[in-house]
DNA sequence: GCGTAAGGCTACCCGCGAGTAGGTAGGCGG
DNA sequence: CCGCCTACCTACTCGCGGGTAGCCTTACGC
């Protein structure tokens, strides 16, 4: 049988290391978002990617630095989506809305990057949890400047910078957490989402800036 | 020196299995709520309880079974807070509000429970995430339910109830953003936490219920 | 006082998984 | 056609931490 197999190439050998290490951090993120750090094995991931472990210590380094890396390139993307689908001309709603739509169609096509980036990355303790939490600051600091400049642009000043901080978080709480939601309905599209948030605290904000306040009907207690 | 010492309770020894019970479990809540599930050692818990680790393990089981109790005991807790803050005969708004101020005293109070049940349990893979996703879901169904009939007590049917499921879902994720939030910022009392909310959220219910509704200014895209 | 059961400990086992040593093979310059 | 560098693997080490075997000791009943 000198005749040689023309089909060398079913388990692709001899690769360039951007295409082993692209194979790689795919493979852990996938791991990664369904085991979360600590349950997923190194031999899982080297498995997965189709790879032998050393390589991916030689390539990525330690686990640690393989999370990391991982992390760091989904909040890339996830970053780069939601920036690409903003419009910075238009007015503070319409922004947060094409922003919203944008984050989630975000979760919608990469919905492991999303888990990755939202439930696994906080629980490895230092370094990640805090890059994470900034992350998640920026987003809610760059919500807060929409917020208090649609109040300023409507003449309230003071209230909605005290309380603007408070509520950004609550609302970027209740955007995540409406993307979590979606993953189990994936029938919704992105619009309605962000329409869905849109109706929800926008006309709250609205209301609020019109000097309109709830308050407890009986100040009992 | 024949004479007794008066307090031989300095390092209490002997004590009856009841009170060694809830040491660990104060130790275990403790040591999960600031490492996690995974990276929290049974010898650290055991030294944080003082006490030595095969008591652990004759008391309460395995690390599993002693997470497990964990859980339950601070979900307990924290659903007997909320549930004895709720007045059930007031109208939905303030019931709302109501439940929202027992939450948010209780984060305060007891922070560490509120941590391992929201940050920490879901890293366990299995049952406790069901367990948990399942109070979740219970909460936001009774929120829901609280929407619902405050949007049918005003006549708008069908589609408070249509997008109820995912704005109960956000609300519940942004009250529990600003109990993360709240975690940094202590000053900050349980009323205005939930008055925010209210605030927030509420007089967004309130302009969708009575038929005003925000849309894109223009469609494009 | 003295048996006995319950409270408590020290000192160990052992599997799992992160990380590595050292060797093989295939392509490319000469 | 030959060396050699780089891609790549098999097969190991080793420490950490969950879990346990077996022993000590104090209080209390009789």
């Amino acid at each position: 049988m000198s005749e040689e197999v023309p089909r060398p190439a079913e388990r692709a050998k001899r690769l360039p290391r951007a295409v082993r290490e692209r194979q790689i951090l795919d493979a852990a993120v996938s791991v990664f978002s369904r085991y979360g750090y600590h349950s997923a094995s190194m031999d899982e991931i080297s498995e997965v990617a189709g790879v032998s472990k050393p390589m991916i210590y030689t390539y990525l380094g330690s686990k640690e630095d393989l999370f990391g890396a991982c992390i760091r390139r989904e909040a890339t993307r996830l970053l780069e989506a939601v920036q690409a689908g903003i419009k910075p001309d238009l007015p503070p709603d319409m922004q947060l809305w094409h922003g919203l739509r944008a984050f989630y169609r975000f979760v919608a096509d990469y919905r492991e990057s999303w888990t990755v980036l939202h439930r696994q990355a906080m629980t490895v303790g230092g370094t990640f949890a805090a890059e994470i939490t900034d992350m998640r600051t920026r987003a809610i600091e760059l919500v807060a400047a929409l917020v208090v400049s649609a109040g300023t642009r409507k003449g309230l000043g003071e209230q909605a910078e005290f309380s603007g901080a408070g509520l950004s978080a609550a609302l970027v709480g209740a955007a995540e957490s409406l993307a979590d939601w979606a993953l189990d309905h994936p029938d919704v599209s992105d619009g309605v989402l962000a329409s869905w948030l849109m109706n929800l605290v926008w006309l709250g904000f609205n209301d609020l800036v019109e000097g309109e306040i709830w308050k407890p009907s009986e100040s009992d207690d």
